[in-house]
DNA sequence: AAAAATGAGTCAAACTGCTTGACCGAAATT
DNA sequence: AATTTCGGTCAAGCAGTTTGACTCATTTTT
């Protein structure tokens, strides 16, 4: 059992911590790099999959980059017909963002993927673990414990 | 609680997960981005911190870049006097690779921000979450547990 | 002893991804 | 009618990465 008192451990902590994002985000990279598209588009799927019909201006937002770094991969996704841009009924200026078909199956996918590794995760650390695991994660990115 | 089978909740625990490592890096890297360095001089850090006296060719090896990508941060690190280069007793075309005092602080400094708030978020989730949130990440760097 | 391999470092060209700044057109707000 | 907003584009510039070729000193192999 480490300490968090002890450097070594704490080192190890953190090394398990990174380690473990990385094997969280090591697979849908490599699917999406098959078909050219990178992390940045799976972010963009990210927020259009929690918010259907988004706007551009609201999609920036939650990315929090430059308009000019997300036009060139959201354009790729709707070329690709993953991502459809229709215009707003109450707005005409607005285009909300949704997925085609054909990308809500690949967002499924990565998401398949991403649940079967922490499932297996789980599995193997306990089913006590999860909720403590959880519980740190929800903490560390909100500063608070959710119920 | 949340469910792993329901997708809301499956994206709302990828984000936790995802807000949290960000969390996590957010403080060194501002602590970083003040002296003018970057993360890849973070990870240089953590190396040289975790195997003292490693040689420019190890330190490669556990970072997967190029030895171009590392020659700046690396030599900025030197030129700081963050870093030192010794070359090695047995092998004189090795250099032995290691922190200066103001370094080994420095280090100190970007690792006790990291626990702190490590501290901070296991006080919030409750001590039993620890175990189970160290246990998870362990299972996902790995695909095993550790005792 | 000579030849080959290794560790560290450099120079160069290319590419990617990001930034800021400026601008446009259509539509909405004032 | 004037101004602001939303989406999009063009341009220049910067940072970080890659591959490839090469040097130099040193060690290992033959």
């Amino acid at each position: 059992m480490p300490d968090l008192k002890k450097s070594t451990d704490q080192r190890q902590i953190m090394e398990s911590f990174f380690l473990g994002y990385q094997a969280f985000t090591a697979k849908p990279d490599e699917m999406l790099a098959r078909r050219g598209l990178s992390r940045v588009h799976h972010r963009i799927l990210f927020f259009i999959a929690s918010y259907p019909d988004l706007s551009v201006k609201e999609l920036l937002g939650y990315l929090g980059v430059s308009k000019q770094a997300l036009n060139t991969p959201l354009r790729q996704l709707v070329e690709m017909h993953l991502v459809e841009s229709r215009t707003a009924d109450d707005d005409k200026r607005k285009r909300m963002l949704r997925f085609t078909a054909e990308g809500a199956k690949l967002e499924q996918a990565l998401r398949r993927e991403q649940v079967r590794l922490l499932e297996r995760a789980f599995k193997l650390a306990g089913e006590d673990a999860v909720n403590g695991w959880l519980a740190v994660n929800q903490s560390l990115a909100t500063g608070t414990t959710r119920k």
